[in-house]
DNA sequence: ATGACCGTCTCAGACGGA
Protein backbone atom coordinates (compact mmCIF):
# COMPACT_ATOMS: atom_id res chain seq x y z
CA UNK A 1 0.00 0.00 0.00
CA UNK A 2 1.04 3.44 -0.85
CA UNK A 3 0.25 6.19 1.18
CA UNK A 4 1.30 10.21 0.54
CA UNK A 5 1.01 12.65 2.65
CA UNK A 6 1.06 16.34 1.57
CA UNK A 7 0.00 20.25 2.24
CA UNK A 8 -0.72 21.30 -0.80
CA UNK A 9 -1.41 25.04 -0.19
CA UNK A 10 -4.46 25.35 -2.04
CA UNK A 11 -5.80 22.51 -3.61
CA UNK A 12 -7.66 24.27 -6.36
CA UNK A 13 -4.65 26.36 -7.21
CA UNK A 14 -2.27 23.11 -6.46
CA UNK A 15 -4.76 20.97 -8.91
CA UNK A 16 -2.34 20.59 -11.72
CA UNK A 17 0.19 19.09 -9.10
CA UNK A 18 -2.36 16.86 -7.57
CA UNK A 19 -2.60 15.16 -10.94
CA UNK A 20 0.81 14.99 -11.69
CA UNK A 21 1.05 13.55 -7.79
CA UNK A 22 -1.93 10.58 -8.73
CA UNK A 23 -0.71 10.02 -12.15
CA UNK A 24 3.21 9.84 -11.62
CA UNK A 25 2.84 8.05 -8.35
CA UNK A 26 -0.50 6.00 -8.12
CA UNK A 27 -1.09 5.89 -4.03
CA UNK A 28 -3.60 3.91 -2.66
CA UNK A 29 -4.61 7.18 0.12
CA UNK A 30 -3.56 10.80 -0.18
CA UNK A 31 -3.71 12.93 3.22
CA UNK A 32 -4.08 16.40 2.33
CA UNK A 33 -3.75 19.52 4.24
CA UNK A 34 -4.40 23.24 3.77
CA UNK A 35 -6.78 22.75 1.28
CA UNK A 36 -8.32 26.18 1.76
CA UNK A 37 -11.34 25.59 0.25
CA UNK A 38 -15.43 26.07 0.89
CA UNK A 39 -17.19 22.48 1.14
CA UNK A 40 -19.41 23.92 -1.82
CA UNK A 41 -16.02 24.46 -4.01
CA UNK A 42 -14.18 21.33 -3.11
CA UNK A 43 -13.25 20.09 -6.30
CA UNK A 44 -14.68 16.10 -6.08
CA UNK A 45 -15.64 15.91 -9.89
CA UNK A 46 -12.13 16.90 -10.80
CA UNK A 47 -10.78 14.07 -8.26
CA UNK A 48 -13.40 11.49 -10.11
CA UNK A 49 -11.75 12.03 -13.24
CA UNK A 50 -8.20 11.03 -11.69
CA UNK A 51 -10.29 7.92 -9.89
CA UNK A 52 -10.21 8.99 -6.70
CA UNK A 53 -12.85 9.88 -3.78
CA UNK A 54 -12.42 11.95 -0.55
CA UNK A 55 -13.46 12.63 3.13
CA UNK A 56 -12.76 16.11 3.65
CA UNK A 57 -13.15 19.35 6.71
CA UNK A 58 -13.17 22.07 4.65
CA UNK A 59 -13.15 25.71 6.58
CA UNK A 60 -13.01 27.67 3.04
CA UNK A 61 -10.59 30.26 3.56
CA UNK A 62 -8.03 28.64 5.43
CA UNK A 63 -6.90 25.52 6.76
CA UNK A 64 -9.01 22.24 5.68
CA UNK A 65 -7.75 18.61 5.46
CA UNK A 66 -8.91 15.78 3.18
CA UNK A 67 -8.02 12.11 2.87
CA UNK A 68 -8.47 11.07 -0.95
CA UNK A 69 -8.68 7.27 -1.87
CA UNK A 70 -8.74 5.00 -4.85
CA UNK A 71 -12.60 4.72 -6.15
CA UNK A 72 -12.63 1.35 -6.02
CA UNK A 73 -11.81 1.27 -1.93
CA UNK A 74 -14.48 2.52 0.51
CA UNK A 75 -14.02 5.15 2.85
CA UNK A 76 -15.83 3.59 6.11
CA UNK A 77 -16.74 5.88 9.35
CA UNK A 78 -15.52 9.40 8.08
CA UNK A 79 -15.36 12.34 10.78
CA UNK A 80 -13.91 15.40 11.93
CA UNK A 81 -14.58 14.90 15.19
CA UNK A 82 -11.49 15.36 17.57
CA UNK A 83 -12.31 15.37 21.25
CA UNK A 84 -10.10 18.19 23.31
CA UNK A 85 -9.93 19.87 19.82
CA UNK A 86 -9.62 23.81 20.81
CA UNK A 87 -10.59 25.27 17.41
CA UNK A 88 -12.84 22.66 16.45
CA UNK A 89 -14.24 24.99 13.68
CA UNK A 90 -11.12 25.24 11.60
CA UNK A 91 -11.43 22.17 9.35
CA UNK A 92 -7.99 20.26 10.61
CA UNK A 93 -8.83 17.15 11.41
CA UNK A 94 -10.63 14.57 9.56
CA UNK A 95 -10.62 10.29 10.12
CA UNK A 96 -11.97 7.62 8.12
CA UNK A 97 -11.09 3.78 8.00
CA UNK A 98 -9.61 2.62 4.37
CA UNK A 99 -8.63 -1.36 4.13
CA UNK A 100 -8.70 -1.84 7.22
CA UNK A 101 -6.48 1.18 8.57
CA UNK A 102 -8.00 4.01 10.49
CA UNK A 103 -6.01 7.33 8.85
CA UNK A 104 -6.09 10.91 9.98
CA UNK A 105 -5.36 13.75 8.05
CA UNK A 106 -4.23 17.07 10.64
CA UNK A 107 -3.13 20.48 10.09
CA UNK A 108 -2.50 21.35 13.56
CA UNK A 109 -2.17 24.80 14.53
CA UNK A 110 1.02 26.97 13.56
CA UNK A 111 1.21 28.65 16.81
CA UNK A 112 2.47 32.23 16.09
CA UNK A 113 4.76 32.73 18.67
CA UNK A 114 6.21 31.62 22.01
CA UNK A 115 3.80 32.66 24.23
CA UNK A 116 0.69 33.56 21.72
CA UNK A 117 -2.72 32.31 22.45
CA UNK A 118 -2.42 30.20 19.21
CA UNK A 119 0.66 28.13 20.90
CA UNK A 120 -1.20 27.01 23.81
CA UNK A 121 -4.17 25.88 21.50
CA UNK A 122 -1.61 24.35 19.67
CA UNK A 123 -0.27 22.65 22.52
CA UNK A 124 -3.78 21.88 23.10
CA UNK A 125 -4.08 19.97 20.08
CA UNK A 126 -1.41 18.09 20.01
CA UNK A 127 -2.28 16.88 23.38
CA UNK A 128 -6.09 15.91 22.36
CA UNK A 129 -4.13 13.93 19.20
CA UNK A 130 -2.19 12.28 21.48
CA UNK A 131 -5.58 11.08 22.89
CA UNK A 132 -7.40 10.22 20.32
CA UNK A 133 -4.17 8.07 19.35
CA UNK A 134 -4.18 6.47 23.08
CA UNK A 135 -7.93 5.33 22.10
CA UNK A 136 -7.07 3.81 19.01
CA UNK A 137 -4.26 2.06 20.28
CA UNK A 138 -7.01 0.34 22.75
CA UNK A 139 -9.15 -0.40 20.20
CA UNK A 140 -6.57 -2.03 18.74
CA UNK A 141 -7.21 -0.42 14.85
CA UNK A 142 -4.20 -0.37 12.79
CA UNK A 143 -3.27 3.35 12.60
CA UNK A 144 -1.68 6.19 10.37
CA UNK A 145 -2.11 9.62 11.48
CA UNK A 146 -0.62 11.52 8.52
CA UNK A 147 -0.01 15.38 8.12
CA UNK A 148 1.72 19.12 9.02
CA UNK A 149 2.65 18.71 12.45
CA UNK A 150 4.04 22.24 12.78
CA UNK A 151 6.84 20.72 15.06
CA UNK A 152 10.41 19.73 13.97
CA UNK A 153 10.64 16.61 16.41
CA UNK A 154 14.81 16.89 16.47
CA UNK A 155 17.18 19.25 16.17
CA UNK A 156 17.86 17.30 13.16
CA UNK A 157 15.03 18.16 11.69
CA UNK A 158 15.46 22.32 11.55
CA UNK A 159 18.18 23.98 8.93
CA UNK A 160 19.71 26.13 11.41
CA UNK A 161 19.34 25.51 15.23
CA UNK A 162 20.43 29.03 15.74
CA UNK A 163 18.06 30.83 13.00
CA UNK A 164 14.82 28.83 14.68
CA UNK A 165 16.39 28.61 18.38
CA UNK A 166 13.62 30.91 20.28
CA UNK A 167 10.88 30.26 17.96
CA UNK A 168 7.90 27.84 17.49
CA UNK A 169 8.08 24.83 15.65
CA UNK A 170 11.43 24.03 17.78
CA UNK A 171 10.32 24.44 21.44
CA UNK A 172 10.58 22.09 24.05
CA UNK A 173 7.07 21.74 24.79
CA UNK A 174 6.11 21.56 21.03
CA UNK A 175 8.32 18.24 20.79
CA UNK A 176 7.60 16.85 24.20
CA UNK A 177 3.87 17.28 22.83
CA UNK A 178 4.50 15.38 19.60
CA UNK A 179 6.40 12.75 21.14
CA UNK A 180 3.48 11.98 23.26
CA UNK A 181 1.63 11.31 20.65
CA UNK A 182 3.78 8.54 19.29
CA UNK A 183 4.20 7.16 22.76
CA UNK A 184 0.35 7.58 23.95
CA UNK A 185 -0.33 5.66 20.84
CA UNK A 186 1.90 3.37 20.14
CA UNK A 187 3.11 4.96 16.96
CA UNK A 188 6.44 4.81 15.22
CA UNK A 189 7.83 7.93 13.25
CA UNK A 190 7.96 6.54 9.64
CA UNK A 191 10.75 8.67 8.65
CA UNK A 192 13.10 8.48 11.42
CA UNK A 193 12.44 4.44 11.23
CA UNK A 194 13.55 4.42 7.79
CA UNK A 195 16.47 6.94 7.73
CA UNK A 196 17.90 6.70 11.18
CA UNK A 197 18.61 9.84 13.68
CA UNK A 198 21.11 10.66 11.88
CA UNK A 199 19.73 11.62 8.41
CA UNK A 200 18.95 15.22 7.69
CA UNK A 201 15.79 15.72 5.26
CA UNK A 202 13.27 18.43 4.77
CA UNK A 203 9.40 18.61 3.82
CA UNK A 204 9.42 21.89 4.33
CA UNK A 205 11.26 25.24 2.73
CA UNK A 206 10.36 29.10 2.61
CA UNK A 207 8.73 30.29 -0.62
CA UNK A 208 11.25 33.66 0.12
CA UNK A 209 14.98 33.80 -0.73
CA UNK A 210 16.11 30.51 -2.93
CA UNK A 211 15.34 28.83 0.43
CA UNK A 212 14.80 25.51 -1.44
CA UNK A 213 17.75 26.19 -3.92
CA UNK A 214 19.86 26.43 -0.66
CA UNK A 215 18.13 23.84 0.82
CA UNK A 216 17.37 25.54 4.11
CA UNK A 217 13.97 23.76 5.53
CA UNK A 218 12.18 22.14 8.29
CA UNK A 219 11.05 18.70 8.55
CA UNK A 220 7.42 19.25 9.75
CA UNK A 221 5.29 16.63 7.97
CA UNK A 222 5.68 13.34 8.96
CA UNK A 223 3.49 9.26 8.91
CA UNK A 224 2.64 8.27 12.77
CA UNK A 225 2.17 4.27 11.80
CA UNK A 226 0.85 2.11 14.16
CA UNK A 227 3.66 -0.35 15.34
CA UNK A 228 2.09 -3.66 13.93
CA UNK A 229 2.33 -1.63 10.58
CA UNK A 230 5.53 -0.30 10.76
CA UNK A 231 7.18 -3.71 11.04
CA UNK A 232 5.86 -3.67 7.10
CA UNK A 233 7.35 -0.45 6.10
CA UNK A 234 9.39 -0.93 2.90
CA UNK A 235 10.15 3.40 1.72
CA UNK A 236 9.11 6.68 3.04
CA UNK A 237 10.83 9.08 0.50
CA UNK A 238 10.16 13.43 -0.02
CA UNK A 239 8.86 13.86 -3.24
CA UNK A 240 11.31 16.88 -3.94
CA UNK A 241 10.30 17.28 -7.66
CA UNK A 242 6.88 18.45 -6.80
CA UNK A 243 8.62 20.91 -4.66
CA UNK A 244 10.01 22.09 -8.43
CA UNK A 245 8.51 23.08 -10.81
CA UNK A 246 5.52 25.72 -11.92
CA UNK A 247 3.22 26.92 -9.01
CA UNK A 248 5.11 23.89 -6.30
CA UNK A 249 3.31 24.52 -2.54
CA UNK A 250 5.77 25.32 -0.10
CA UNK A 251 6.01 21.50 0.87
CA UNK A 252 7.10 18.42 -0.74
CA UNK A 253 5.03 14.99 -0.50
CA UNK A 254 6.24 12.42 1.90
CA UNK A 255 5.53 8.88 0.56
CA UNK A 256 5.04 5.62 2.78
CA UNK A 257 5.45 2.13 1.01
CA UNK A 258 4.10 -0.53 3.35
CA UNK A 259 4.14 -4.09 1.95
CA UNK A 260 0.53 -4.89 3.22
C1' DA B 1 23.09 40.13 -8.44
C1' DT B 2 23.75 41.31 -1.42
C1' DG B 3 17.27 41.00 -2.75
C1' DA B 4 14.63 37.40 -3.29
C1' DC B 5 7.03 34.21 -1.79
C1' DC B 6 2.50 32.78 -2.44
C1' DG B 7 -2.02 31.75 -1.20
C1' DT B 8 -6.77 33.82 0.57
C1' DC B 9 -10.13 37.54 0.48
C1' DT B 10 -11.76 41.90 -2.06
C1' DC B 11 -10.01 44.87 -5.62
C1' DA B 12 -4.60 47.51 -3.11
C1' DG B 13 -3.66 45.70 0.67
C1' DA B 14 -4.37 43.05 4.85
C1' DC B 15 -3.66 38.52 6.65
C1' DG B 16 -1.67 33.81 7.37
C1' DG B 17 1.95 30.87 6.85
C1' DA B 18 6.78 28.70 9.62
Amino acid sequence: MRVITWNVNSLRARLPRVEELLTQHAPDVVLLQETKVSPEAFPHEELAALGYHAAESSGGQWAGVAILTRADLAIEAPTTELFGNPLPGEARWVEATIDGIRFASVYVINGRELGHEQYFMKLEMLEAMAARAADLKNEGTPVIISGDVNVCPRDIDAWDPVETAGRTHVSPAERKAFFEILEQGGLVDAHVQRWGEDTQQFTWWDYRAGHFHKNLGLRIDVHMVSEGLASGIADVRILRDLRKGSKPSDHAPLELDLTR
